[in-house]
DNA sequence: TGAACACATCTTGCATACAAGCTGTTCCTC
DNA sequence: GAGGAACAGCTTGTATGCAAGATGTGTTCA
């Protein structure tokens, strides 16, 4: 420990960096984690993803150890690596914890002199878009337009744990529910109401509105789950 | 991947185990971030720990990047952990996420047919004892009882991103508040009050007093740091 | 004086080696 | 056939070695 070296330490330059080993490892992995390649339950070695990726074990386990501090993996003692099953109650889990921040988050954005206004109509037409000839994936575009307004209430925790909860969030709903496109059009009908509320700064309805399309769409899923 | 290992995979015996180098490194590690002696803005190399608590690099690499992955340090590539510096608003965030989940919380616990009020009574109690003779340090024993009522909402993702917050709570109280014993009887009057409110299953009541003591907190702690 | 290059020294990133734990199987004994 | 010891094959946990990036310093040259 160098007490005195807190120079100018986040002075990366731009030049142009070669992803470790670690990094794809870990990219690598949480992509089959999330879209369902893993399957929950599974046992995975380390050994097996480096021999795939023409690495070594060391940035593989570092790929597991990060994952397992996510908790999509638990790792057992000389046993490997399980892929966290999904736990009954996890989809309810999810809806909790987003209903609870997005709320706030919606009220907060509206009643604060922010600026994220053009931002969501942004957001908005390129759902749009996406509804009509299929640009960015609706799934991407959605989580964008909720990102934005818990990224615009400015705290950094909150954001944190909210891009968790949309990771597990995509790992449960295998069954992607933004394909039916009767049902995109009308979330995106009631993302423009979410986001007039914000633009017209009254954190009630923009709360009441957000709570209302996620427990839409939290419906929805559950439906579609049985 | 073996699909069809998914047996009886999480039965540990009670096999006392000896804690891994990396669970040490760990353990040591973030001790010192929570309380400080790793300052930060200062630049840890996972030589020197490795040094001094005998073992290699690689247990203190592990140990480091679970850490990065609390965002507790960022690692720089071939410059060093560097311990995060504590943002000016990080005061703010943390207590705004613990009002939106705590409060959350206990109305929900309040209005659930939860059991946890006798645990509630036992931890004021516990915390009367600690104010009087000083048994367990009073720090500990307000964690616990705010988590009761967090995990006696059911709710496993809460209960995580909720333990985290108090990790970071902790570090940035360096001027522990409840030292002050005045201080520390007002707010074991108001977690009685909290929990008077659950025990009668009245969760506007629960919400509400949870939110004034958070807030005294807060304003407290606040004051303190000028 | 000042700029640039070489170098010594730190750091991490990764590969590799080896020991040790866990599991299932085989074989032996009764 | 039943119980158990020995073993083979997997897994991880950790130490170690080496290459390469980052940084500070000193030397050289103009």
């Amino acid at each position: 420990m160098s007490p005195s070296l807190r120079a100018s330490l986040p002075g990366r330059v731009g030049s142009a960096r070669r992803p470790s080993s670690a990094a794809r490892a870990y990219e690598v992995a949480k992509e089959r984690l999330l879209d369902g390649s893993y399957a929950p339950g599974t046992l995975l070695s380390e050994n097996e993803l480096a021999r795939e990726l023409g690495i070594s074990r060391t940035p593989v386990r570092e790929a597991f150890l990060q994952l397992e501090a996510e908790d999509l993996l638990t790792l057992y003692p000389r046993r490997g690596a399980l892929v966290k099953p999904i736990s009954p109650s996890e989809a309810d889990d999810v809806f909790e914890a987003r209903l609870l921040i997005e709320s706030h988050c919606a009220a907060r954005v509206a009643a604060d002199s922010s600026d994220v206004a053009g931002a969501l109509r942004a957001s908005v037409a390129d759902q749009e878009r996406a509804l009509q000839d299929g640009g960015t994936p609706f799934v991407l575009a959605d989580r964008e337009f909720h990102r934005l307004i818990v990224a615009a209430n400015g705290n950094d925790l909150l954001t944190r744990q909210y891009d968790a909860l949309r990771d597990r969030q995509q790992r449960i709903a295998v069954t992607a529910v933004g394909r039916d496109p009767g049902r995109v059009a009308g979330f995106i009908a009631e993302h423009a109401a979410i986001a007039e509320a914000i633009e017209q700064r009254d954190p009630e309805a923009a709360a009441q509105r957000m709570a209302a399309h996620l427990h839409n769409a939290h419906e929805l899923a559950r439906r579609r789950h049985r």
